[in-house]
DNA sequence: TATTAAACCTGCCTTTTGGCAGGTTTAATT
DNA sequence: AATTAAACCTGCCAAAAGGCAGGTTTAATA
């Protein structure tokens, strides 16, 4: 069982609030779930019946694009919320969320949520400023979208989950996707992403071992892109 | 001069908010500004010094990508907020902003939107929802640029337009844009815009007089995108 | 351990997109 | 009205990206 206060995940807008007044009596209210690997747990469209915590885990948002393609939004752990989007004047879900490996979620539902936000101001506020980030973040990839080339954008992709997910003593990323994903998530085929792993191993910079991968020369790597490409993040 | 009791930009939220306890004091210390044709009010990587919010008139929001290239992020009319990317923990505006048409602007600086947010928490609310929002169009943009073709995107764009600004009686735009900003918004080049504006006249979906677009058949065009594609808007 | 399915890889070709060059039209300025 | 500059247009070709086919490897399962 879990509560907030022995959390530890600080970088959680709830644990950052929990002493604040008012919050308790929602705090308690909250649901916890246990999620298996690749079970889904929000499915786009669907009513959307709150906001979920990721206590411990790893996830993955997709939504469905053109012609039925698959597009991975973005990856998320230990402490980040899913499902914000689904917060609002929509009272749907925009999108899909599914468990990539055994997740732990915390889930307050939006007539909790609701009331919380009207009564911590403070939570409100760090939401707020939690959606300008998003924003900020969501523009940021929208203009690689716009620019890169699908070499840039694949190297992005890894690096992004290097940062985000880190590499074990082996030089592997700690989380194991399949090409696919890759593909979904850098806005290409899987083909393309096999060539340019392809690619990149022949230069050194890349190594895989069966479905893992891992970077082996980040600084090169980054340099490819922040060439011509200054201060780039999400 | 204007005061925001008087203004009758109803989905303006600091009007949707007027009669709220506190307001008053912080509106009365927001500033008028009056923009020239093509007048830039907001640098791109320059400190943020608080939030706009358009009176009347027309403005293009710019984020220099890579190579230098241009993309716009999106167009604003009246009642519209501009700047409020550069609200949160980054410091400085991460876009720029230029009136095309004469502007008259609302300004508040970020000490007084930040102790306003503090005090009128009907407005933080409303602005956290408006960022949710801000945050769905986004991502729902993401998509777009990572799976349409250039003739879908640069119809999208003309729809966009045709959306926020209408037509006038003659079936042209109510803004006038050269071709390359339908480029820099649509994430394509000049020449391919030119194309793909010769096709769809050819397809009687489009027409134009000099540097005037107009949308001649709007059903035939909207049907283009949603076709494969559902309930996409922004 | 043998079998089977899934994931991965590569070569080949087609389609899409981009960029240059050089032209025409339009609009602004003198 | 003549000049000039900007915007617009088109053909041509090169580069980038995508998709198919058929193979190999890897991992799961009986």
């Amino acid at each position: 069982m879990s509560d907030c206060v022995s959390c530890e995940n600080i970088n959680c807008l709830i644990k950052k609030n929990i002493n604040k007044v008012g919050i308790q009596k929602y705090v308690t209210e909250k649901h916890n779930i246990l999620c298996k690997k690749s079970q889904q747990f929000i499915i786009e469209g669907a009513p959307a019946h709150g906001l979920f915590f990721v206590r411990k885990g790893q996830v993955k948002v997709v939504k469905t694009g053109i012609y039925g393609r698959e597009q991975i939004v973005r990856f998320a752990h230990d402490g980040e919320i899913i499902g914000h989007r689904g917060f609002g004047t929509t009272k749907h879900y925009p999108i899909g969320a599914l468990a990539i490996s055994e997740t732990h979620l915390c889930n307050f539902t939006n007539e909790v949520l609701q009331k919380m936000l009207h009564e911590v101001h403070d939570l409100t506020y760090d939401m707020m400023l939690f959606y300008s980030e998003e924003l900020n973040r969501s523009e940021t990839k929208v203009r690689k979208f716009a620019q890169m080339t699908v070499r840039e954008k694949v190297i992005d992709s890894f690096l992004y989950i290097y940062r985000k997910f880190g590499q074990n003593e082996d030089d592997f990323f700690n989380i194991q996707l399949p090409r696919k994903d890759f593909a979904d998530f850098a806005g290409t085929t899987e083909e393309q992403v096999i060539r340019i792993i392809s690619s990149l191993k022949k230069e050194k910079l890349l190594q895989t071992k069966g479905k893992q991968i891992g970077i082996t020369n980040i600084n090169l790597l980054k340099k490819e892109i922040s060439e011509h490409n200054f201060f780039l993040d999400s």
